[in-house]
DNA sequence: CGAGGGAAAGAATATTTATACAGACCGATG
DNA sequence: CATCGGTCTGTATAAATATTCTTTCCCTCG
């Protein structure tokens, strides 16, 4: 042991929420290396520990770590908490046709899902939530085409698909 | 492979939903035995991916298997509602490319949409329920012929409920 | 001050889970 | 019928996770 270990503890398992939140995370060695990343030095001992402690789970589709509660955010514009969400929750965008195909983690459909709703933008004619997908329903697949560039665009960077089946 | 295979999966997952509920299963071997004295030789590598499939989730505090969106306290699982569900409004399945239509008769569409949802089926990416149809968009082909398949053996089975219990 | 207790965490390891691979089994097709 | 394509599964194994054991650091008493 060679750091202070006072709040030590608490501070690393609201990063390893946060983070599990930010991105999917699959296994513990991925989610240390983030941890690392962010200033705490640690096992992956430790951290199947805090993952308990934390309650967290781990399994559904995905196969990434899961908030049990799911997350509600604090209100910002309309806009700026799409892009939030988007960059927060959005893992791949899809797009088939004038539908939008938003992937998140599990249970982060809905909060990104509401977010695009509040946002009112033009692109957006109506949306579905699933458990880890919206769907978008664009006016036309020019417009779809715009949505996605978008939202890959808040989404840091465009690992998405085209396919115009 | 002795046995026959075909709506076998369907009723395997179907009970290891079941078993999960019941009891805390806090391995695969553990759910291996209890399946098994259910009637499914099974091994540990199926039970793998079935739990995939269901989207069971493995974690919390307690470290056991849980359907995700939590546990109803009748016993009724999402899962065998949706079979209900199905096997009561459901009349026809028709599929195009990764969209799959479901006939009801009038008015029924709503519930067996809440039903289908509440599932949280991967195959299912989101849904929209109109009068006598449920518009279900699944992620590709592949999974719209699997959610196909599945519903038109739940709308065949009458009573939905598995052996078993 | 010097036990004694308890939380915290690393190292090593046991246990559990996911996967690569291959075989069996249809169903459709030519 | 032979073949191709798909799904489903078991076996063996790789990968991931939980746990045991041990040490280090505070505390709190006496």
């Amino acid at each position: 042991m060679l750091a202070p270990q006072r709040p030590m503890k608490a501070r690393r398992q609201s990063v390893i929420l946060d983070v599990v939140q930010r991105e999917s995370i699959r296994s513990q060695e991925q989610l240390r290396r983030r941890v690392c990343a962010a200033g705490f030095d640690v096992t992956q001992a430790t951290l199947s520990r805090d993952i308990r402690e934390i309650g967290l789970v781990k399994g559904g589709a995905s196969g990434a770590y899961l908030a049990p509660g799911g997350v509600a955010p604090n209100g910002k514009t309309a806009e700026s908490l799409l892009l939030r969400a988007a960059s927060e929750y959005l893992l791949r965008v899809d797009r088939v046709q004038q539908l939008v195909l938003l992937h998140t983690g599990l249970g982060q459909a809905q909060p990104l899902c509401v977010a695009l709703d509040a946002a009112r933008l033009p692109e957006v004619v109506g949306t579905v939530a699933g458990e880890d997908t919206v769907l978008v329903i664009a006016p036309d697949t020019r417009r779809a085409k715009m949505l996605t560039g978008r939202l890959q665009t808040a989404m840091g960077e465009g690992t998405g698909q085209d396919l115009g089946k």
